[in-house]
RNA sequence: GUUCCUGUGGACAAAUUGGUUAAGUCGUUGCUCUUUCACAGCAAAGAUUGCGGGUUCGAGCCCCGUCAGGAAUACCA
């Protein structure tokens, strides 16, 4: 055990844990395991507005079923707790006070309110507002008001904020294990909040404190941390820190497919208009009457699908409503995968499934699809890592050994389903039949689908390299479990031959007075007889096929027949021939 | 707008750190196997490494410029 590796995980219980959240959680795994050192989670709920509840229980369980465990968090224990930052409160504000003593922080007494009205001020005339070096000289704070003042303020009660005092004219270097050494000069960072209004640190002073105290020695996460990393870097010196300062690694984002990708001939009206629906539902003050203006514009780019995101570019000539159409498109079809992406495009972006207050907030998770935890975490760990080998197929212990925070990439990782459901296709092959039986069987009883294990066995060995989800297996494999509904119409229009059916139930009937109904004995007799009657496997088989299954693809038909038992088949076999007569008259009818 | 990050076939990416003909996987197409589909195996198509300069005997890799995409720019994390 190496107690100088120290890394954490620090989750904001806003909502379902992000695809982007649970990568990050795998890559502080990966690392720490590797390194033999500590894992923390911790709980980041300083924001008590975007609270949810639930949603710690949602990411201890994801972490469980995708069985990445911790050493130290809530309900786990350790020596470092709490690990909620809200049971944590107390600790912030010496730290704070500490800045203010240090002069490095002054009290700000700007209202939220006053604050807006400036940034729709500068916003109106095309700049942007930011609380800074230059800037705080003319707001209402501690800097500008009399020692006084401040003291009848902070006396009376009135409600302020902590800000850190960024120093002019100063560089800030960054050495990033993934991104090399990244500068900032700090003429350009704002003065960040460290400790808000209600007395809740924010996401800054939090962060550092507990990382501190806690001694983590790396910080893995997601390069939307970058900016602001500058920032923490400030706070590590000020507070006195800088010399235990943890190793920043910040991990490529995950993108959104590219709209290239999926807009097809055939989707891309439907798509066109649930975007248009879902921008007129966020904007609602835009008057319908634009509707069909929008619906040309995206017609439009759809038209010619490539480089759909840089037609969005915006020009001086746009009005007010196709820019605003413009800003939100780009927003939904491209940059980071976002939520409404899966939901969008029908894939996961969550492990499991969430149930929010609305039908827009839940959202089918990775497990519910159909993944395994293992298939999931290795198409996550290759997204924005790699081995450098050409193995693919890692379990979690494979992986820790393969892993290194140097073979993380810099370019951002576009999330691919299909290949995801490859990795969890492979995985699905390699797990052995009486695994997936277990994992199949409350779908099984979901459907009141009546069957043995013996049965199951039979019928995952049979599909499972046919599909690429788990509940494909009793989707498109119905047919093992009750009667097929629906015929394949071409193949009888194109073959059938309704003088056919004599030979086609001698042979059921020579097969069921086979005294044993059997697979390999099934298919013996079958050659024996097909060529006797001078016939070939084309003549029989598809009828058969589509008879038992209703389709003309699957798994081996004697192999089939087998599982199904003679009955069944039998009964199948009979309801089947005078269907396909009907069929088959339709087409000379038509 | 500003700051920062990133650009290698449709997607993910490798390239022994400046060395010959730019790996591999997914996807697509074809072939083999097979009664079908899938799996597996084989093969093909797909790249002037975003673009333009420069340094060098030699550049995907170093330098300069440029363009594009992304992130951040909250009393959110």
């Amino acid at each position: 055990m190496n107690d100088k590796i120290r890394l954490r995980f620090a989750p904001s219980p806003t909502g379902a844990l992000h695809i982007g959240g649970v990568r990050t959680a795998l890559y502080n795994y990966l690392f720490t395991q590797k390194m033999g050192g500590t894992l923390i989670l911790r709980i980041e709920d300083t924001d008590q507005t975007r609270y949810v509840p639930g949603a710690e229980a949602y990411i201890l369980e994801s972490l469980r079923w995708l069985g990445m465990e911790f050493d130290e968090g809530p309900g786990i224990g350790g020596d470092f707790g709490p690990y909620r930052q809200s049971e944590r409160k107390s600790l912030y504000g010496k730290y704070a006070q500490n800045l203010i003593d240090s002069g490095n922080a002054y009290y700000a007494f700007d209202t939220p309110e006053e604050l807006t009205a400036m940034r729709e001020a500068y916003e109106s005339r095309k700049e942007t507002f930011r609380y800074d070096g230059i800037t705080r000289q003319q707001l209402n704070n501690s800097l500008t008001l009399s020692a006084e003042e401040v003291k009848t303020k902070l006396e009376s009660g009135e409600p302020y904020t902590i800000r850190l005092k960024v120093p002019r004219d100063e560089e800030v270097l960054i050495n990033d294990i993934v991104r090399g050494e990244v500068v900032f000069r700090t003429n350009e960072l704002d003065d960040k909040v460290m400790l808000k209004g209600d007395g809740m640190p924010t996401y800054h002073l939090a962060n550092i404190v507990d990382d501190h105290l806690m001694k983590i020695s790396h910080v893995v996460r997601g390069e939307e941390w970058l900016p602001s990393t500058a920032h923490h870097v400030l706070l590590y010196r000020f507070l006195g820190w800088e010399d235990t300062m943890p190793q920043f690694a910040h991990l490529p984002l995950i993108l959104k497919p590219s709209p290239d990708s999926y807009i097809t001939k055939e989707n891309k009206v439907a798509l066109a208009e649930r975007l248009v629906d879902e921008f007129f539902n966020k904007n609602q003050e835009i008057n319908q009457s634009y509707r069909s203006d929008a619906l040309a514009f995206l017609s439009q780019i759809f038209q010619d699908k490539k480089n759909v995101v840089a037609k969005l570019k915006i020009s001086k000539k746009d009005d007010d409503n196709k820019r605003a159409l413009k800003v939100f498109l780009k927003s939904n079809l491209s940059g980071k995968l976002s939520k409404r992406d899966g939901d969008r495009l029908g894939f996961p972006v969550f492990p499991l499934s969430w149930v929010g207050e609305t039908k827009e907030d839940s959202f089918k998770g990775f497990r519910e699809f159909g993944f395994m935890p293992q298939a999931m975490l290795n198409f996550l760990a290759f997204l924005g890592w790699n081995p450098g080998t050409e193995q693919e197929i890692f379990s979690l212990a494979e992986m820790v050994d393969a892993f290194s925070l140097d073979r993380i990439g810099k370019a951002g990782a576009r999330f691919d389903f299909d290949k995801a459901k490859w990795f969890n296709q492979q995985y699905l092959i390699q797990s052995d039949n009486a695994t997936l039986v277990e994992l199949l069987k409350p779908m099984v009883k979901e459907k009141n689908y009546e069957v043995t294990d013996e049965y199951l066995t039979a019928a995952v060995g049979m599909m499972k390299e046919r599909v690429n989800t788990l509940p494909e297996i009793i989707e498109t494999g119905y047919y093992f479990f009750e009667p097929v509904k629906e015929y394949e119409e071409k193949m009888i229009h194109k073959k059938w031959n309704p003088d056919r059916k004599t030979a086609l139930l001698d042979l059921k009937e020579q097969l069921e007075n086979l005294p044993e109904y059997q697979a390999e004995k099934l298919e013996a007799s079958t050659k024996i007889y097909l060529e006797a009657n001078g016939l070939g496997f084309g003549d029989v088989f598809p009828f058969y096929r589509i008879a038992l299954s209703g389709t003309t693809k699957g798994p081996a038909l004697f192999e089939m027949m087998e599982a199904l038992g003679k009955a069944e088949v039998e009964k199948r076999l009979l309801t089947a021939f005078p269907a396909f007569d009907k069929v088959f008259a339709t087409k000379i009818n038509s």
